[in-house]
DNA sequence: TAGTTAGCTGAAAACGATTTACATGTTAAT
DNA sequence: ATTAACATGTAAATCGTTTTCAGCTAACTA
C-alpha cells in the first residue's frame, strides 16, 4: 500500500504540510496558484490522507455505531438501510453491532463510542447500555444517541417510531369493525416495551367496543415463525376459539396461517389473521397478510437526521416522535363468520 | 464524557504510561505487584484506552469493512450476521458499506482501508473496488480481501461461494428426472457472474439430457418479485409454455408463482417451479418453494476466517472455495403433466 | 512616506497511545 | 568483591494529521 503523507506532498510542492491540510479541508484560506499546485501532486501521488491521524487531532473518528439485535430481521436491516444512505452522504460511517440480544454485546458496541472508534450511537434495543448515574440528568452522561423502533421508557432520549398503541388499536379496530368479537393476540416477549405497547393498543380497542378481556386469547410470542405456530395450536384448542388472530408481527402471523392452513381452516372465512411490520413477504403468502405497515426508510432517514444533527453539536429536542404506520388491509382478514 | 488517559492513570499509580500500557497488551512483562496496582487503578477510573491513539501508532485500525450491494437481501444478511460474530470474537468491528450496486459508493468503501480507517475487505460483489496495475501480480496491490458469494473472474482472489454451475445443474437434472423437457430459466442481471454460472448450469443439465436448448425459454431478470411476474408473463404467451420454471433466485420464483396462481395455473400440477437461495420465506410460501440452500452462515464463517489469517499475516492460498449447496425439494415442484 | 490592513504561509505544538533503547535495582555466580 | 544476568521501570521518539500563532509580503490609507 502506498505510504505517501502529508509532508511527502508538502515537500514535493514546496510548501509546509500546513498548507496541504488547509487545500483539504478550507481551501478557501489558500491562494488560487498554491491550491492547483499541491491539488495536482496530490492527484499524480493519489494522496489519500489518513484518517486515524486527523481522527487522533480532531477527536473525531467519523463513525457511528448502530446496536441492533438481529440484522436479518427485514424491519432493522430496511431502517439499516436507510440509515447507512443517510450517514454516507455526511461523511459517516456506520459500525455495525448485532448483538444477538446480548447484554454484554451492547455494552461491548457502546464502549467503541468511549474509547473513540465512534461519535454517536443508533440504538435498536431498550436497554441503556452505557452506565449512567441515574441521580444526574442524562444529557452529558451519554454520546449523541437516538433511538430506533423502541420505546426506552425514559423521555430524556431521542426516539423515533410508530405509535404502536395507535398502531395495534387500528388493527383490532378494524377487527372489531368486521364483527370479530373473540379477538385473539400473539404478543412479543414481555421484556419488550414496543410489544407491551401493542398489547396496550390492543386492550384499549378491546375496551371501546365493549368486549370482555379474556385472557386465555393473549398469549405471548417470541416473533418467530414457530412461535406463531405454537401459539396458535394452543388458541385452537381453546373451547370458545378466536375468529381473529392479531400477530404482533408478521412472522408469527406466517406461523399462525401456516398452522391454520394445515389444520383446514379457511382463511379469513373461519378465521382472520392481522400481522404487524409488513415485512416484503407479507405480501407474497396465500393468503396475502393483512398487516400494519411501518414506514422503515423514513423511520431510518429520521434517526440519523436526528443523529447528525446532535453530532453538529445542535440540541435536539429528547421525546419520542412518531412517524405515521398505515393499516394494509389484504386477504387474510374478513368478516367475522356467522353461526 | 471522562476524558482520562493513559498518562492519568500512570500519574495516578505513579509508574511511567509505558508500564500501563504493558499492563493492558503484554502483562507478562510486569511484575504482579505493579500489575494489581496499575489494574485497581485502571478500573476505579473506568479507563479506557483511547483507540485512535493506539491505531496511529499500531497502524492497524481494527475495522473490516464489508462491501454490500443491499443489505436487506436476506442473502446478504445472513452471511453478513455470520461475519460480524466472527470478527468481534476476535476484536475487530465490521463497518457496513450498503453500495445500492453502484460503483463510486464500492470505490469509496474500499477507499476506507486506503485511508487508514479499516485494515480488510469483505466483497459481497463482482466488481473490483480497487485500482489495479494488470500488468503487475495482484497481490501486493490489494489489501487483505476476501470475496462473498461471488465470482470476480480472477484465481488471484479469495473466493468463497457455492459451486453455482453444480447447484444450478443438480436443480435442473432433479426437473428433468421429473419428466420435464421444456424448462425455463429465469436469470439474473447479465453483467452478474454468479448468474451467468447458473445459467452454465442450467445448460449443462439440459444437454447431458439430450434436451433441445430453446432460446424463447431463456429470460433476464432483475432478482425482484416483480422481475418474476414480468419475466413469467412473457414465458405464459409463448405458443410452446414451459412445463417448469427455474429461477435464479427465490424471489423471482415468488413472483412467478403469484402470477400462476392469479392466472389461474396450478403449481406443481400445471407448471412447477424451483428457485434459489433458500430463503426464510420460500417455506412458507403456498405451495412451498423447492430451492436451492445456500449455506449462509458457513459461507460466513469461512469468509471471515480467510480474512482474519489474512489480516494475522499468513498466507492464505487464493482461489475459489466451495461451500455445500442442498436441494430442498418442497411444493412447488412435480412430475411434468402429461397430455 | 509611514502605518495599517488583509491575505497567505510556515513553524511547532498538540492529539493518545505504543515501543525501542536504555537505566536502575536485585540476585546469583564466580 | 566483582561481575553477569535478569527483572522491572523510564524517557523519548513515533504514528499523520490539524490548528494556533506569528511572520511575511503587498496593497491600501492617511
Amino acid at each position: 500500500m502506498a505510504t505517501v503523507g502529508i509532508k511527502d506532498i508538502a515537500t514535493l510542492a514546496k510548501v509546509s504540510p500546513a498548507t496541504v491540510s488547509r487545500v483539504l479541508s478550507s481551501p478557501e484560506l489558500v491562494s488560487k496558484k498554491t491550491l492547483n499546485k499541491v491539488k495536482k501532486i496530490i492527484d499524480e501521488m493519489g494522496y489519500r490522507p489518513n484518517r486515524i491521524g486527523a481522527s487522533l487531532r480532531t477527536r473525531k473518528s467519523g463513525n457511528i455505531v448502530a446496536i441492533i439485535p438481529d440484522i436479518t430481521n427485514p424491519v432493522n436491516a430496511g431502517i439499516i438501510r436507510a440509515i447507512e444512505q443517510g450517514a454516507q452522504s455526511a461523511g459517516y460511517s456506520i459500525l455495525l453491532g448485532d448483538t444477538q440480544g446480548l447484554v454484554e454485546r451492547e455494552r461491548h458496541y457502546a464502549d467503541l463510542v468511549t474509547s473513540g472508534q465512534a461519535d454517536g450511537v443508533l440504538l435498536f434495543c431498550s436497554r441503556m447500555p452505557f452506565r449512567i448515574d441515574p441521580t444526574l440528568p442524562l444529557s452529558g452522561q451519554i454520546p449523541p444517541m437516538v433511538n430506533a423502533n423502541e420505546n426506552m421508557g425514559n423521555d430524556e432520549i431521542v426516539q423515533v417510531a410508530v405509535d404502536n398503541v395507535a398502531a395495534a388499536k387500528a388493527a383490532v379496530d378494524y377487527l372489531v369493525a368486521q364483527g370479530h368479537k373473540r379477538i385473539a393476540a400473539i404478543t412479543g416477549p414481555d421484556d419488550i416495551p414496543s410489544s407491551n405497547e401493542r398489547l396496550q393498543g390492543y386492550f384499549a380497542a378491546l375496551e371501546e367496543a365493549g368486549l370482555v378481556l379474556d385472557p386465555d386469547l393473549q398469549i405471548a410470542g417470541t416473533y418467530t415463525v414457530d412461535s406463531g405456530v405454537n401459539c396458535a395450536e394452543k388458541l385452537l384448542l381453546l373451547r370458545k376459539r378466536p375468529t381473529a388472530i392479531f400477530c404482533f408481527n408478521d412472522e408469527m402471523a406466517i406461523g399462525v396461517m401456516k398452522l391454520l392452513k394445515k389444520q383446514g381452516f379457511l382463511i379469513p372465512e373461519d378465521v382472520s389473521v392481522m400481522g404487524f411490520d409488513d415485512i416484503h413477504y407479507a405480501e407474497y403468502v396465500t393468503p396475502a397478510l393483512s398487516t400494519v405497515h411501518q414506514p422503515l426508510k423514513e423511520i431510518g432517514t429520521a434517526c440519523i437526521n436526528l443523529l447528525l444533527e446532535q453530532l453538529r453539536g445542535n440540541h435536539v429536542p429528547p421525546g419520542r416522535q412518531f412517524l405515521p404506520f398505515e393499516l394494509k388491509l389484504r386477504a387474510s382478514t374478513g368478516p367475522a363468520p356467522h353461526f
